[in-house]
DNA sequence: CATGAATGAGCTTTCATTCAT
DNA sequence: AATGAATGAAAGCTCATTCAT
């Protein structure tokens, strides 16, 4: 096999993503030099004179992970559910693109591999997540667009739980259908309309 | 400190269960052999005269887990609705009682430490409590006692997702209280009891 | 080869000395843990057994070489000049019987090997020497008993350069005769017996 | 800073020399590739476009050293104490005036760093020192300029210890003064000018 | 002339495991 | 039943060196 040649800022970026996948794939021990050399087509060694440690590695992953999960669509001045709508199917859509890296958006496998202060980033990037959802289900329940007979997070569980359930799902069904039946769940009883 | 000597049954409990610990607390990296020695205050050397290898160390670990997460109490002869709850709030006091093990039940941590084998049965684990949601809810629909206007998926991750999401949460609300507002939110439209 | 089992207090004495020696022969870049266990008859990897590092390893060396290097016959009652005697020639056999490792104390290579805090102290060890033979100088001076027609550290100097001579030489000379020239050399001059 | 392109006989040099200051500096473990290229402003590659190998680099550093040893200035003719004094002198400035490079004369770094071939050469450098040293106190002695009670080495040995521990001193003295004082030493005691 | 990318060999260290006591 | 000593394999990383540009 020819070796390959390629520019430092390409390698790092393959390296990067490499290493998301082995984590997904392979979990925390399964995250070697080798095997991440292996991945991209280099000796271990060679790694480490894009990279000067594995923790530089993982945090390249975790910056990797995080732009995944960094939503440039959000639409803050949008309608509450019809931003949360519009970031739920976003997110279906990017997890079921990615399915093997953003399955490290439901386990703490990237936490473990993490240094503590990546650590921290990776728990910060996901609660970004949780919190967005809670913002829009706060701001629709101030314009009485869900419903007001369970807390708010019992209907924030619900919208997560839905996400994970569908992303999950050896068939996962389309995204705007599961988005329309937990509409379904979190809007107000019928009776309210009349 | 005199040096303990305890029969083989209960090092081998006393080893599993330590195992468990420390890969809910640490990751499949934190499980080494001298690590999981040191829990049980014996040597490293002395875990293998208890077990044939780390992957029997795993595999009994597996067993612990499977045995907490065997559900005793759930009595199959109960009105559908009645059974999921008493599951729901049997499985949410053991999420409290043992946290730091049973969040192994919430990622593949587990799953990333095993071998093919008891993978496999860890997945097995996990599958039967969804499974079992599943069939209450199935019955519970014929019965007519859950919304119709949803696939059951949809109640299922509701569920599962309050699962997760009280037994996560830092200031957990009583199990009992959480089952109500999932009853409300599972529960038939209020117009449809006339 | 029988796969030799010593005590690990042996081994720790055995392991530094033999370090002590590399270091001496080989210099620091020889000083390796697969030349060190080769040594003493263990792999590289059943070093760490004994030592938690290489630093250790280093340490316990320089504990060694200060053993070495303490002058337990020092008898500060003594009469100056019959007290730097004394030194001087129980150095020189010491110097002798150890060549190999005692070189280390005319260079920089144990400093070399060391970690800064046994840099210092190596360098605090092979000044107590130095500090030994001036004091003497000093108190033979005031008693009138060296030459005062040169500064203190010149004499200092030649008593050194002797030991070092002496120490290195090919064919070494009895230690009581290069102290019976030093004397010569470091007495008044005659003419004040008179 | 634009790349720095010098004539091969230039970096040859500066190399050579960089690599001399690093082995006193840092000793053996120090010189590596990539410091030496800091220290010239090189990448390590760059390197072996000049010089085969380290080998060659550290042979070319050992003619450097040999180069700066040698002494230009000696007059064999002189009166033998004149000729000692003269190189006692020289030397003394020129470790004073290289005080990290020279410090090699003083230890077997040098030596240790090179490959068995450089090795006696260097063993022969210095030998040359201590030869220089030796004839012009036999000739001295010969001579009757020197004292006839002690045996030559031990005058050698007196010389030397004042070259080294001059050159080391902290505070280091007029090396004619210096010389002052191995000359009162050296010579024949007082009562023989009758 | 100089570099950037890559490598093989070797280093320190960790880890699961074996064996004699 | 438990340990202390030892090991082989593999991990992360450094280093001299090669090669194409």
């Amino acid at each position: 096999m020819a070796r390959q040649r390629l520019s430092s800022t390409e390698r790092r970026a393959q390296i990067a993503e490499a290493a998301l996948r082995l984590l997904a794939e392979r979990g925390a021990r399964g995250l070697t030099a080798a095997a991440l050399g292996a991945e991209v087509g280099l000796k271990d060694a060679s790694l480490f004179k894009h990279f000067s440690d594995m923790g530089a590695i993982v945090a390249a992953a975790v910056d990797r992970f995080e732009a995944w999960l960094t939503d440039s669509l959000d639409r803050p001045e949008a309608e509450p559910l019809a931003r949360l709508g519009g970031f739920f199917v976003h997110r279906q859509a990017l997890l079921r693109a990615r399915p093997e890296i953003l399955r490290l958006a439901f386990d703490d496998r990237l936490v473990e591999a993490a240094a503590p202060t990546d650590r921290d980033r990776v728990r910060a990037i996901l609660a970004r997540s949780r919190a967005l959802i809670l913002d829009c289900l706060t701001a629709a329940r101030a314009a009485g667009a869900v419903r007001a007979d369970v807390p708010l997070e019992a209907l924030q569980w619900t919208v997560m739980g839905a996400m994970r359930g569908a992303a999950l799902h050896p068939d996962p069904p389309p995204p705007d259908a599961v988005w329309a039946d937990i509409l379904t769940l979190i809007s107000p009883p019928d009776g309210d309309d009349r």
